[in-house]
DNA sequence: AGCCCTATTGAGCAAACGCTCAGCCCCGTC
DNA sequence: GACGGGGCTGAGCGTTTGCTCAATAGGGCT
């Protein structure tokens, strides 16, 4: 990421990476189904035969969702912080506004990881990343004294899949759980774990 | 799905019935992305003019797709049965291979929910449906003394979460979950309701 | 100026989709 | 046999895709 803010800076920023950086606004303003390369081609002042060289539209679509979950990643577990912190914000941001447009990807990208091997591998490189990031803090945690958790992978994993579901519920508009009571849900879980 | 059995000893199944469990079918083997109109009109014999006589293919989509919540909410609640007869035939076949279509199908109508009033709609009654029979079993056991729980509402959602979840991680292939662990996952967090 | 070469363009192609419509077949009625 | 009409057909339309390719623009070098 740190290439992005360099061509920023520069007079002429790479019209790859124009490219790519529209993709990942579009995807992130209207969900990969309203995104296509003329889109694509619209916002970034490109023409169709100039994406097309330098992507795949299979391979742009993957390169920008790899951008988008690096960088989620990155910001919800943030480091230097205590574990119990860490936790504390993973909690708080897990069903925030901004985290909608991230899970509506996310589920996108499941769907297409199925047909398209690209995606499959950017996807599955995310789940690897965000369950050990949270198996870390867990343990991280443990060690500090923080919480007794049987076992730590077993629920990372619980906490992860609780949240892809919870979010998943949202998503679809189910009058019956709202953000508050989705985060409620998540802490829930963790306290059982650490009580039990 | 009686209907199909008596259809099919008819000598003249309807054509529009014909139509709509060929939709079924081949939405359960194949799922939406690889089933469309030509291929319906294939399956079940009938010519293309015929299939949009009778549907529009978003409502026929929804149509199958009610079917086929309808006919899964009924088998995995089975009526008669003792309450932890009942969680526990929900938690065996929570993974099943067979469950894995139909897994499949619900994200896949999660996902055109948001475009398709008609889909909306029939997965927001399935949703509302699985989730108060959950309820429902959760309450009677409970009334059975079978075991007690803080919130039995607030413990549906969290098991419906937490099995959407999870099912989703197996369909995306995740490598370091596999169904017998999902299901065990899923056990952990009843029990951790229960003693909680 | 003349030349070359890379970056860039955009009209248009081929494929895939849902859906239409002119017409065919078949059966009941007179 | 003639006629009428509803069930049914399927070639093909219109649209939307991702992508190609001949053509162009423009800057550096001699």
């Amino acid at each position: 990421m740190t290439d992005t803010d360099a061509a920023e800076d520069r007079q002429t920023p790479d019209r790859r990476t124009q490219i790519l950086h529209a993709t990942v606004d579009l995807l992130l303003e209207n969900g990969l189904a309203a995104t296509r390369t003329r889109a694509v081609t619209e916002r970034s002042g490109v023409g169709t035969g100039l994406l097309n060289h330098y992507f795949r539209w299979n391979d742009l679509r993957a390169a920008a969702w790899k951008l988008i979950f690096d960088e989620v990643a990155k910001d919800t577990f943030a480091p230097g912080l205590p574990p119990d912190q860490v936790m504390d914000r993973y909690f708080a941001e897990a069903f925030a506004p901004e985290a909608e447009r991230f899970w509506r990807l996310w589920l996108e990208a499941t769907e297409l990881a199925k047909q398209d091997e690209a995606i499959a591998r950017v996807l599955g490189e995310a789940q690897t990343r965000l369950d050990s990031a949270l198996c870390d803090v867990l343990t991280a945690g443990q060690a500090a004294g923080l919480w007794t958790l049987a076992d730590r992978d077993a629920t990372a994993t619980r906490l992860g899949a609780l949240h892809d579901g919870l979010a998943g519920l949202l998503l679809s508009g189910s009058p019956r759980l709202t953000r508050a009571a989705a985060e409620v849900h998540l802490r829930h879980l963790f306290a059982l774990e650490c009580a039990g």
